[in-house]
DNA sequence: TTAAATAGGACTAAAATAGTACTCATTGAA
DNA sequence: TTCAATGAGTACTATTTTAGTCCTATTTAA
């Protein structure tokens, strides 16, 4: 299903919120409340975002965590990144260790191409285009040739 | 890290060989022991690939697996799908059914966008391209500004 | 010094995926 | 007509991944 993981989910949706208040500290506590989200699920997830340098954090009383930088600059490849490591679509293109597909791994090639697309299509939406609220139209539409592929 | 099934994977694999000899009827024993996937996996694949109508088969003695139509008009998208179900990224965006995000939902609207322009990414992208022996230079070119974002 | 926070890591439980096995249906050829 | 080769369909098991929780240490404001 090339499916994101629930948590990366849960990181957008933590991220939104933060979004309408930038300059507010937030701490674990209060986005689990406005979130419904679990507070130490809310915590894991804060913490990688940390470590991927998408939040600041800021310890002890009255800390909590802020926007590293403006939504704008704040790629949906680097959220799916934090939370879920390399993004890559097969082993091979991760790292070429181990890699076990002796007659099969001409093709493996090509994935990159595929995996590149997608890098920069991922890398071209941003936290801010996340949230806006409405949709613009150009974006979904579909070349009618796709329809008789 | 937003990847692939295995089995996706080891479909392209099986799938690039066939592409190699179209014309001929391949038992899903002699794929096996090409490829070197375990005889009953490969079975496994196949079948799903039919199901999606990717492949064609024939039943019984001398039966086997065809291409259903010329790898050109065979996407990537469509593969993925076969293996995988419908190519979405989050749960709201396959379907809206028990969707329990309720603060966070508005957000996901927006994963549609993103959604939407994968799924034209892994539609562009067919089986001939995916078994071109060498790779086009500009296909891996990076706008510049990228790395800086 | 104490309370409120984050940091980091270890652990458990649940879910998804991979892989296997078994039985049935179809077909070509002896 | 029977047999052997082959795909179809389904159910099951094992493995791996993911989600979620918990505990302890560290930091800092009051």
């Amino acid at each position: 299903m090339l499916k994101l993981s629930k948590l990366t989910d849960y990181a957008t949706v933590i991220l939104s919120y933060m979004v309408k208040d930038q300059t507010d500290l937030h701490a674990a506590q209060e986005i689990s409340k406005v979130t419904g989200i679990a507070q130490p699920t809310v915590s894991k997830i804060l913490k990688l975002l940390v470590k991927a340098r998408v939040l600041t954090s800021i310890r002890g009383a009255k800390g909590g965590y802020l926007l590293a930088r403006a939504p704008e600059r704040i790629t949906v490849a680097s959220v799916i990144n934090a939370m879920e490591g390399p993004i890559a679509l097969t082993e091979c293109s991760a790292s070429h260790k181990d890699c076990g597909h002796t007659s099969g791994c001409e093709i493996q090639g090509r994935w990159e191409l595929v995996n590149q697309k997608i890098l920069n299509t991922l890398e071209s939406v941003t936290l801010a285009d996340m949230v806006l609220p409405v949709k613009q139209p150009e974006e979904v539409l579909i070349p009618i040739s796709r329809l008789y592929k």
